[in-house]
DNA sequence: TATGAAACCTGATATCT
DNA sequence: AGATATCAGGTTTCATA
């Protein structure tokens, strides 16, 4: 799917607040609001636009720690790192993970309510059981910033 | 503000997904619309509850380069660290930037169209005028994983 | 003081031009 | 693609415990 300046237009707006009604969006691009509706459909429906989500404060919602995670694994075979994915797909705490090219295999972005909870975390997950060789943690002391908002156009 | 069970619940489903409507949020958690509706009120209010965006598939829509930056600055002091932190938050490239402890002061999270417009992006931000003294790159293969949910209760 | 029920009114959806 | 009609859902008010 090919997006044009007004697609463009619409995500950005979604992507900052997706509660706009459709009326305000339509003015806002220059467009009717059946247009605009239809777009969104098919932006929904060609998977472009993935869903809407409220945004927490993770700190006032009692997740005050975020780690960056770097972790090496043992084997590398596409069996392996595919095991190694779906574990922290299942992992709650864990809120990305990317397979990395260069000194590492997989960069996590981990939360946890407590240093306690993350270290109780790293025990369980980060074993030789699940084909970890090490791992590091980067400690976030502050976020100074935190976008979903992809710009566009 | 402190948060109770219902809260939480309402915070979870939200999470998921902000578009659910009320009388369904009801049922779900076994309260009334209305109660519902004066605790999303609150949680906004509290700034518990942050906003409602709309997420975007990053490669789909031109922005398949997603990379992890360290970044050592040269010099700490308040006012520069502040001064780095705004200039993160002032390019739209960045999606997160986080002061972490240890090795870096800063973790980025930049996303780009190409490797050539990451590498602009690095040659006009990550200069000595910027107080940026060194900065490494590790590039995302793959996600495996992207939340933006953490998990409650 | 917080809740649940119901009236009301705004906005989303579908159809037609 | 734009306008209109219909209907679902959000908002407000009121009664209640």
């Amino acid at each position: 799917m090919e997006l044009d300046r007004l697609d463009t237009q619409i995500l950005n707006i979604l992507q900052d607040d997706a509660g706009v009604p459709l009326r305000t969006l339509a003015g806002m691009v220059h467009a009717s609001v059946a247009t605009c509706q239809r777009r969104i459909a098919q932006l929904r429906a060609s998977g472009i636009l993935i869903k809407d989500v409220a945004l927490v404060d993770r700190v006032r919602v009692g997740r005050p720690l975020t780690a960056f995670v770097s972790v090496v694994l043992d084997q590398q075979n596409t069996a392996l790192l595919k095991m190694f994915e779906s574990l922290m797909r299942a992992e709650e705490d864990v809120m990305a993970c990317y397979e990395v090219a260069g000194e590492f295999d997989f960069m996590l972005v981990v939360t946890a309510a407590s240093m306690e909870s993350y270290h109780e975390f790293t025990r369980r997950v980060f074993t030789s059981n699940n084909n970890v060789r090490n791992y590091k943690s980067l400690f976030a002391m502050n976020c100074a910033k935190f976008e979903t908002r992809v710009p566009l156009g």
